[in-house]
RNA sequence: GGGCAGAUGGCCGAGUGGCUAAAGGCGACAGACUGUAAAUCUGUUCUCUCACGAGUACGGAGGUUCGAAUCCUUCUCUGCCCA
């Protein structure tokens, strides 16, 4: 099966360029897609196009990551109802380095290899590129009508758009123009919002007497609900562990409802179709058990993260969400305890505020930043959403005192149904 | 440059002098049920506070008034029409 009926099958095509699969077939092909350097990390959502590229290597052609250097100062209208506020120059650089690292990773690029694949970062053909010669050079060539018809340019008219943002397209048809020149790139990947921009690119290539160039989108991820994917309830999901550690990464993925996991299954993971239809069949028989859940998770935190990584996750949610009662906490040493909350929110404080009556808890929880205010805190305790060592908490004037300490040292918190934080007294 | 319309809480959107921390919806969070699922039901949703309460807030700044999201002036921004 060629590549591209196999994005199909999964469904990662929206809509695609004729030619393009003959194109794939017949050579290895240099193909790219750009990254938006809107933060210095990449997250979940990012996964799509990078195991994009991923795929398209390990079927045997040249993957570009493209870090957009220049592009991410104008920023990309598409998809997005109001005009961006533009990053400076400092936060732009850290978040391409950022980016950079982690990409890294995903891709062989050894040059030694003919598929190697190959990073770029646009700022460099645009930084010394004047205005006047690209409105020359590049402008000329597109018409306002052409530009006027795009979708992304159209969703705007009515609630403003900035000319920085209208000649975003011209920048990025201008990546995918010099890439095809200098690079022999024919194929530009990304997601379906990216189709007009794509579109100009290969419009200028073919204006301007470029060689084929050819043209794929994925569908926008999006949950089942219709909401945007990679979210959870304290936020983007990212791949950096720093900021999504391990352990909550794993954890996203597990509580994908049946519906997304199905779906998600075909759109991450490399095993084939076969196998994860089988995987979906064997789930439908006993749903309680998430086999699919937990192989898509244990997949790609592999990916992301390690083995090792994988296996603290894993061992962790055991003991979180097990049948484990403070008992099995209790049993727990020291070191046991502390690896498996190594993703786990930790907080430090005192040992010796526990005294006399013991520390006010709700106190406590906001001192630490556990809820933003006592009154949150205070809140969350009367509606029944807080816990200590997996009892729930019932008063709102409890006291916290040493006899429950774990390993006279540890507390856990849990707040809502899977939202665990470490307290630690020394 | 001229005319018109508009700017309300995370979003949408009602409100046109006091009963408005501001209807309703969405989203979000929590609880029940369950499988760490979906659907459903319930509660919460400006900030701080044990509470009484206090403080901020309807684009910005001034003003009228005992009292303004609501009236006036002015500024900023956005859309539409005309030049």
């Amino acid at each position: 099966m060629d590549l591209i009926n196999e994005l199909q099958e999964r469904g990662l095509i929206q809509d695609i360029m004729p030619g393009t699969q003959e194109q794939l077939n017949k050579e290895m092909t240099s193909g790219y897609i750009g990254f938006d350097p809107t933060a210095d990390s990449l997250h979940v959502g990012n996964l799509v196009p990078i195991t994009l590229l991923m795929r398209l290597q390990r079927a045997g052609h040249k993957p570009y990551a493209i870090v957009g250097g220049a592009t991410g100062m104008i920023g990309d209208p598409s998809g997005k109802s109001a005009e961006r506020n533009l990053l400076d120059a400092d936060t732009l650089n850290k978040n391409v380095a950022g980016i950079r690292k982690q990409l890294e990773k995903f891709l062989d690029f050894s040059a030694t290899t003919p598929n190697g694949a190959v990073m770029l970062n646009n700022y460099d053909w645009f930084k010394d590129f004047g205005f006047l010669d690209f409105i020359r050079d590049t402008g000329k060539h597109i018409t306002i009508s052409y530009m006027l018809s795009k979708e992304s340019v159209q969703k705007r008219l009515e609630t403003g758009l900035s000319f920085t943002e209208f000649s975003y397209q011209l920048i990025q048809g201008y990546d995918y123009y010099h890439l095809n020149k200098n690079y022999n790139i024919k194929l530009q990947m990304g997601g379906a919002d990216q189709w007009g921009n794509i579109v100009t690119g290969t419009e200028l290539i073919r204006r301007r007497g470029g060689s084929d160039a050819f043209a794929a989108t994925t569908p926008l991820i999006t949950k089942s609900d219709g909401s945007k994917f990679g979210k959870s309830e304290s936020g983007n999901v990212w791949l950096d562990a720093e900021k999504t550690s391990p352990y909550q990464f794993y954890q996203f993925w597990l509580k994908l409802p049946d519906t997304d996991a199905a779906r998600m299954s075909f759109t991450f993971s490399f095993r084939s179709v076969e196998e994860i239809k089988a995987l979906i069949a064997e789930h439908e028989t006993a749903p309680h058990l998430r086999k699919l859940q937990k192989a898509l998770a244990e997949e790609l935190t592999i990916l992301v993260h390690s083995e090792a990584d994988l296996a603290f996750a894993q061992k962790a949610s055991e003991i979180l969400f097990g049948q484990s009662t403070v008992d099995v906490l209790r049993s727990l040493s020291e070191k046991q305890l502390l690896e498996v909350m190594d993703g786990v929110p930790q907080v430090v404080s005192a040992k010796d505020t526990l005294n006399g009556d013991g520390a006010d808890f709700l106190t406590f929880l906001a001192d630490n930043k556990v809820f933003p205010s006592k009154g949150e805190a205070r809140k969350m305790v009367q509606a029944g959403g807080v816990s200590i060592n997996k009892e729930k908490v019932m008063a709102i004037d409890h006291k916290i005192t040493p006899t429950q300490l774990l390993n006279d040292k540890y507390l856990l918190i849990q707040k809502g149904k899977s939202n665990y934080t470490l307290a630690i007294f020394n």
